[in-house]
DNA sequence: TGACTGAATTATGAATTCATAATTACACAA
DNA sequence: TTGTGTAATTATGAATTCATAATTCAGTCA
């Protein structure tokens, strides 16, 4: 037991970090919006001196730009942003999912497999809610198997980034249904402990997920310029 | 031409971050010494809060740890984060030799080999110091011709907390001269412009760097511990 | 002498203040 | 009406101030 964890009480800065990380990726915060500090002070109830430096935190991982002079705004997702981040990712899960198959437990991969059946279910009651839930919770545990705090924390940051993409996007149900099968392979390579095999899965399923966001905003963007 | 640029003041918090940052990862400020923000603050003649904003976003990029009420002190480098980054940053070097070779123009290549020969006769010299600014040069270039900005910040971020332990180890003769071997092989996949080899033998070679430093640091703790 | 207590000092977390850059509002002319 | 220039307002960058937690150090007592 760790007894200096009981203490720990974050600081407002750490705090601020966090909940407006959660309400950039939750979508709240909309892209491109300006951010006021005064706003923000007044709805988190601090001053603009932890609030100020929890924006240069969060600059400092893109999720928002500061603008000299002229404050802070949500940055937004860009496909060649998209393109860029993608692929780094399905770097880190490789190398991800090649150290799980040789650290998780069994008692670990029956967690994983238990929502991976959740995840099942709820994309046959098309529940896009807890799909996404389930699958966010499976692509940590994986990352997280990789019992590397470095690859952790530089998969959440690179993953905050993308994940507020799945507001922007229609994924077909063609890709859906794709996905659903690649993370059975997955499952199975998982359950097999077959490190490499499971690596190049997670990769390419991460490339896939790329080129099918990609697809749909270049899709949307031209019905965009039809109207 | 990106006009924008040309005005661009940077603030005083990017300035603080970009100094204590090279401090940092030159050695100056060593791992585990308190840093007294007084003291900081009248070595760079700056008032306290810029300098606070700027170890927070130090904080994130993991080359400083704030400890509640009790200030920051620049984080060791310890075995275990070399063991966590060196992995990371392999996967990053991959990807950048893959998208290098389809990038990179023939003059950028030239340039890159320009390095390559001055790394060379600068390891034929016994020259560490200019080997070791050629030697980043070109993984800088190889990094910078995947043209992936994210790829470039991620990877500038990690090599920062590695690049420390340079101070910590002695490579042998021997891991030196294998360096030198993988560098020309690079070149010779990176003239080819075969991708896959190239990514595969800059993840290698950064595998390799790992094993040395590892075991070299492990040395020397036995060192230590037998004196 | 050495360990403990508590006041004094110091350093940090956060709020406030100040100076200045940016934005807005508005008057006036074309 | 539209555009331009200037004053007023607002927001930001940075310094300063204030409150509190941590540390230091002196003094006491065993």
């Amino acid at each position: 037991m760790n007894l200096t964890e009981s203490i720990k009480r974050p600081s407002l800065h750490e705090e601020l970090v966090e909940r407006l990380r959660n309400l950039i990726v939750e979508d709240v915060l909309k892209p491109g919006i300006k951010v006021p500090e005064k706003e923000l002070c007044d709805a988190f109830g601090v001053s603009r001196t932890p609030l100020r430096e929890a924006l240069k935190v969060l600059a400092s991982e893109g999720l928002v730009e500061l603008l000299a002079n002229r404050g802070a705004r949500v940055t937004r997702v860009t496909l060649e942003e998209l393109e860029n981040t993608f692929p780094v990712i399905a770097m880190l899960e490789q190398l991800a999912g090649e150290r799980s198959c040789q650290n998780l437990s069994d008692a670990e991969i029956a967690g994983i497999q238990e929502r991976h059946d959740a995840m099942v279910k709820a994309y046959k009651a098309r529940d896009r809610k807890s799909y996404f839930q389930a699958n966010q919770d499976i692509h940590n545990a994986l990352i997280a198997g990789a019992r590397n705090q470095i690859l952790e924390t530089h998969h959440r940051m690179l993953a905050a980034r993308v994940r507020r993409a799945r507001f922007m996007v229609n994924v077909s149900e063609d890709r859906w249904a794709e996905a659903i099968q690649e993370h059975e392979q997955m499952m199975e390579k998982l359950h097999a402990r077959d490190a490499t095999a499971l690596g190049e899965l997670m990769k390419s399923h991460l490339m896939n997920k790329c080129a099918a966001h990609v697809k749909s905003m270049v899709e949307a963007a031209d019905d965009a310029a039809q109207s």
